[in-house]
DNA sequence: TTCATGCCCGAAGGTTCA
DNA sequence: CTTATGAACCTTCGGGCA
């Protein structure tokens, strides 16, 4: 009979990466308002310093809004493939620490460190520890939470920032959550805050003392979701490998696109650069779907199913044509194109491959692709119709084989 | 044979997160 | 010139089917 230990769950949470990663090569920059944004009039603030923050710059506001409350700021590219390398090397660091590591983003990770008390101390010392191992391995600050549910790890996290720690025991977890206003529950958002607020619930503790019946009907599933962790019940594990749902690829124009060469050229590189992850990934599709937006910012989404199962660039960019196709005549010119292959399955799998002639020499030749940009990561390697409709220097920090067209 | 019903599934759209 | 990119999950609706 083994006895029932609490769960020590870390989420550990880098503190404003990317203008960190910027930093490590940029000291002198260090205590200016700093935002990481891509140059162009339509991007948005991946990040920002805390002194940028202090004039309301945050993630995800239109940099062109950004820098009208904070004009001095200095405006950084950003450099995606090196914050990737950043996080792959801060992720095999957390793998020192436990093998059940679940990583959340590029930035962030739980960490189940309930079998690693002996080796590590308790949760005080395991967060001084994880903290100062960063400083010191990447000169880099993160903000550690524990607590016994992932949930209460993550806010802790959140309340730790910037450069902090905060322990939650077992035996403060409600008097910890039901403090909090509801919008601090993680998956509630602008839109569930609102129906609660319209419920006439702020708190966490209101939350709780709700009946679940009046949640359920008001939210669905979400409701007896939120209930369950207003009473500190999250049963969800830290799930070390997900398979994953879907891969995609969608980008912004720099200017609307109205014809038709140019959304195809378009969805044809979308189409490249999901089907080369795909072929890395050894999965294939079993759908496609098309995303698009309009000038008016509002958006439709249309969804396919494959006759077969596939990882090839061409078929996935015909499938997309014909949704685009079934959309008839378009309103209004198109800001963002998206492309999202679905239904995934290892290409292994039991889902047979098609051995129809004209695929398969598509798959040989994409193969080839794939195998010369990774020795040659940064040539300008695509179909003669990718190159030719795709010119003009492109700012965007990519990996894709396509991403430097014309020079 | 026809109709109602319940269930599953795919598609579409929306919400949320980093 | 307002509003990126990538992914998961939820709800709703309609068709297929027993």
């Amino acid at each position: 009979m083994g006895s029932a230990r609490a769960p020590i769950i870390a989420h550990v949470d880098m503190d404003a990466f990317y203008v960190e990663a910027e930093l490590l090569d940029k000291p002198q920059l260090r205590g200016r308002k700093i935002i990481v944004a891509a140059e162009g009039g339509r991007s948005v603030v991946l990040s920002a310093s805390y002194e940028a923050r202090a004039d309301g710059v945050r993630s995800a506001i239109p940099l062109s809004r950004a820098q009208q409350m904070s004009p001095e700021a200095v405006v950084l590219p950003p450099q995606m493939s090196r914050y990737r390398e950043l996080s792959a090397a801060i992720m095999s660091y957390f793998d020192t620490l436990t093998a059940v590591k679940e990583q959340l983003s590029v930035d962030e990770a739980f960490l189940d460190l309930t079998g690693a008390v002996r080796r590590l101390g308790p949760p005080q010392q395991m967060a001084r520890r994880i903290r100062a191992e960063i400083r010191e391995r990447f000169g880099l600050p993160a903000s550690v939470g524990i607590a016994d549910r992932k949930f209460i790890a993550k806010i802790a996290s959140t309340q730790a920032k910037p450069d902090g720690l905060l322990i939650v025991p077992p035996a403060q977890r409600l008097e910890f959550l039901h403090r909090l206003e509801v919008s601090a529950l993680w998956g509630v958002g602008p839109k569930t805050a609102e129906t609660l607020h319209q419920m006439g619930l702020r708190t966490v503790e209101q939350l709780a003392h709700t009946p679940r019946q009046t949640l359920i009907r008001r939210l669905g599933a979400t409701g007896e979701h939120l209930h369950q962790l207003a009473w500190g019940h999250d049963p969800r594990a830290v799930t070390p490998v997900r398979e994953e749902k879907s891969i995609g690829a969608e980008e912004t124009f720099a200017e609307d696109l109205t014809e038709d060469d140019d959304l195809s050229a378009e969805l044809l590189h979308l189409a490249h650069r999901v089907a080369a992850r795909l072929r890395a990934a050894g999965l294939t599709a079993e759908a496609v779907s098309l995303k698009l937006r309009w000038r008016d910012f509002s958006t439709v989404t249309r969804t396919s199913t494959l006759r077969h199962p596939t990882q090839s660039a061409p078929v996935l960019h015909h499938a997309v044509m014909g949704l685009l196709t079934s959309l008839g005549q378009r309103p209004q010119p198109v800001r963002l194109l998206g492309l999202r292959a679905e239904r995934l399955h290892g290409a292994d799998g039991t889902v047979q491959l098609s051995i129809d002639a004209h695929e398969d020499s598509w798959a040989d030749a994409e193969r080839a692709l794939d195998a010369v940009s990774q020795r040659f990561p940064h040539a300008a390697l695509a179909p003669a119709s990718v190159l030719r409709r795709r010119h003009g220097p492109r700012t965007e920090d990519t990996d894709s084989p396509t991403g430097e067209a014309g020079h």
